[in-house]
DNA sequence: TGGGGTGATATTTTT
DNA sequence: TATCACCCCA
């Protein structure tokens, strides 16, 4: 075992007879234990690599936990699963699709495409007007996470629209996508456990397959995923989470930080380690952020420490209204750039919500600043996309309505609304697929001889492809399908800027790239696998973000996981952080420890900042600084950042101390 | 078929 | 207020 670990580092690693739970503080090099252990298990355990298991929350974490593990033992070794939940799960009823019934060749929907069968499920079957569609397959995927089952939810309450309305669709949502031969991100957790209940002997031979279990971010994990791993661990006692309940953020989707006090009754033999020092940051960040965490109830108490130095004092920033607050903070860091002579790269700015990005990114702009933006449109989000994927998925699963759905007639086709209705309604009466229905000889009676004719035109080059597909042919086809439906063409016709035409087909070639290099890799089940592979791949989380040496510009919550040298946490506003809609619901705490993520986030330096006024849907508010402020110990504090735009009275207060005072100061101003 | 008018909505988001 | 999705009309 390598010695840059330290000791409870280094127990961690090496406890593996019972189950054990590592509580890692932020910084506290949580994933290197991981990858360590993994090591430790193959290398000095003799443990053969097929029989563990690693599972992280984003592709990206599982990108850089195989590079890890590759570096450490010099390659990854053959048969190591490393992967997603979701990837995980998708591994397992791949293979025992036929228990499931599904049908080889089966599709993964994306949220986009749930919501799209919910919306013709509320209006087919109940005559709504799915204009709430997305709400009810939230909540829908929020019952799945919380291993509900329709027949289950029947007993919730169902005071609220949504949910009465998700009520009524839930089952046959599900039945639906069973008809189609497809699931749901959700159903790629919840479907293995409920195969794992009903067949014992399946499970037994996953259990012998996964022998050892290890689970990063473990505070983030839902109900379902809980079970799953509880299934596959069973009453063997391999199982390593490492987890932090400081860093819970995620509650609001589905995420369970119970999980973390629950392993303690589930497995009476568990172990607990905490890592506490902290090799991220500076000792006054960690003070700061010990002080406001301390403000949440612990299951577990723990205190990060460092042995990096005190530091700067935290400063804070009061400016007159939003837009002075982003030019404030935009000079602050060309300021400290140029006297440091630091990189780009080394600064971020983090805020609450999503909108609060645009003036940052303004005055960036505006100053020649390079930015990385996170959280843009997804590559599978772009319609072009999702039109060749909805081909792909057709091609591999005929029985995919939706996907028939949304490409019979794009390109235009000749297939207009009446004759699809017309289809839809007589594969309906005859139960029968989609793709299917277009050969029965009985449509002539339901649609004119012209549409029949586009139709099974359509139909015929479909059932062609497949049968390439079936016969092993994968990047092949997908090439000749984009130039059959003659997709460029008609993107450029489509497209009002010859560089939008060409940006999109761009995109549509980098797809192709995508599924010839997954094509290599991926030895068995075909294209299928590949397209459902594909699905849960988000191409735009690419590796070099942090390469280029750009400002980064984030949410408190995709922030996580990362550092920076130099860290602005701005909008630090009652309403803002807490939340307006958190403090509504008496949600302080999970707002707290988004505010302790960002914190945490700063290697050497933090600046706060926060407006006394705002626009907030066109109107101006009068702001307050965020609560958490208080909590934060006020000698750490330096609020005589230049130009703070302060009252003379205000001064007075602050010297004081008081933010109670200055407090009251903002409120009559 | 595309542009403009209309109305709903306004936290966080991965797979 | 800004945005977006949807619908209707030319």
């Amino acid at each position: 075992m390598s010695l840059d670990l330290n000791l409870p580092q280094q127990e961690a690693v090496r406890h593996t007879g019972t189950p054990l739970l590592v509580l890692a503080g932020a910084g506290s090099g949580k994933t290197r234990v991981i990858t360590q252990k993994i090591a430790y298990l193959i290398g000095e355990r003799g443990m053969p690599a097929r029989h563990i298991a690693a599972v992280t929350f984003t592709n990206k974490a599982a990108r850089e936990m195989k590079a890890r593990v590759g570096r450490l033992l010099g390659q990854t070794p053959e048969g190591l699963r490393i992967s997603t939940f979701h990837a995980l799960g998708l591994d397992i009823i791949r293979r025992e699709a036929r228990h499931l019934g599904l049908r080889p060749g089966f599709s993964i929907y994306d949220n986009q495409d749930s919501a799209n069968l919910i919306r013709d499920l509320m209006c087919r079957s109940f005559g709504d007007d799915g204009k709430q569609a997305e709400r009810t397959q939230w909540r829908i995927s929020a019952w799945k996470n919380d291993f509900l089952q329709p027949e289950q939810v029947l007993l919730e309450d169902k005071s609220d629209a949504i949910s009465a309305a998700a009520m009524r669709v839930y089952a046959d949502y599900n039945r639906h996508l069973r008809t189609c031969n497809a699931v749901d991100f959700d159903d790629l957790i919840m479907l293995p456990v409920l195969l794992f209940r009903e067949q014992p002997e399946i499970l037994d031979k996953w259990r012998s397959r996964i022998r050892y279990l290890l689970i990063d971010e473990y505070q983030d994990t839902n109900a379902t995923q809980y079970e799953l791993v509880r299934a596959l661990v069973g009453e063997r006692q391999g199982l390593t989470v490492v987890g932090d309940d400081d860093q819970s953020i995620y509650a609001w989707r589905g995420a369970c930080p119970e999980n973390l006090a629950r392993l303690q009754t589930d497995f009476p033999d568990l172990r607990v380690i905490k890592l506490e020092q902290n090799y991220r940051s500076m000792g006054r960040i960690l003070k700061a952020a010990n002080a406001l965490i301390g403000n949440n109830p612990h299951v577990y108490e723990k205190r990060l420490w460092s042995d990096l130095g005190y530091g700067d004092p935290i400063r804070v920033i009061r400016t007159a209204n939003e837009e002075d607050e982003a030019e404030r903070i935009v000079a602050e860091l060309l300021h400290h750039r140029f006297q440091k002579g630091s990189r780009f790269g080394d600064y971020a700015i983090l805020y609450r919500g999503n909108h609060q990005s645009r003036l940052f990114e303004k005055q960036l702009a505006l100053h020649n600043v390079p930015y990385y933006l996170s959280g843009g449109t997804s590559f599978f989000a772009y319609s072009e996309i999702k039109d060749i994927m909805a081909y792909l998925r057709l091609v591999t699963n005929p029985e995919d309505d939706n996907a028939f759905l949304r490409i019979v007639n794009t390109p235009r086709r000749e297939i207009g609304p009446t004759s699809v209705e017309a289809l839809v309604r007589f594969a309906a009466s005859r139960h029968s697929h989609l793709l299917n229905a277009c050969f029965d000889n009985a449509i002539h009676s339901e649609l004119k001889t012209r549409a029949v004719n586009s139709i099974q035109a359509f139909a015929n080059w479909v059932v062609d492809m497949s049968q390439r597909v079936a016969a092993g042919e994968s990047v092949e086809v997908v090439r000749d399908i984009i130039r059959d439906i003659g997709y460029e063409t008609w993107l450029i016709d489509n497209c009002k800027e010859r560089e939008d035409a060409e940006r999109r087909m761009g995109n549509v070639n980098d797809l192709v790239e995508w599924i010839s290099r997954l094509s290599r890799e991926q030895k068995e089940g075909g294209l299928g696998e590949v397209i459902r592979r594909l699905t849960l791949l988000d191409m735009l989380d690419r590796d070099d973000d942090n390469a280029r040496d750009q400002v980064s510009l984030m949410t408190l919550h995709a922030a996580k996981g990362l550092e920076f040298d130099c860290v602005f946490l701005v909008g630090f506003e009652e309403n803002l952080l807490p939340h307006r809609a958190s403090i509504e619901e008496g949600n302080i705490e999970e707002e707290r420890r988004l505010a302790y993520v960002g914190l945490t986030r700063a290697r050497r330096e933090l600046t706060l900042s926060f407006a006394a006024r705002r626009k907030r849907h066109g109107e101006i508010v009068e702001c307050e600084p965020s609560r958490f402020l208080d909590e934060l110990p006020a000698d750490d504090l330096d609020w005589s950042g230049r130009d703070n735009n302060l009252s003379d009275e205000e001064k007075k207060a602050r010297g004081r101390g008081h933010l109670a005072g200055l407090r009251k100061l903002l409120a009559t101003e």
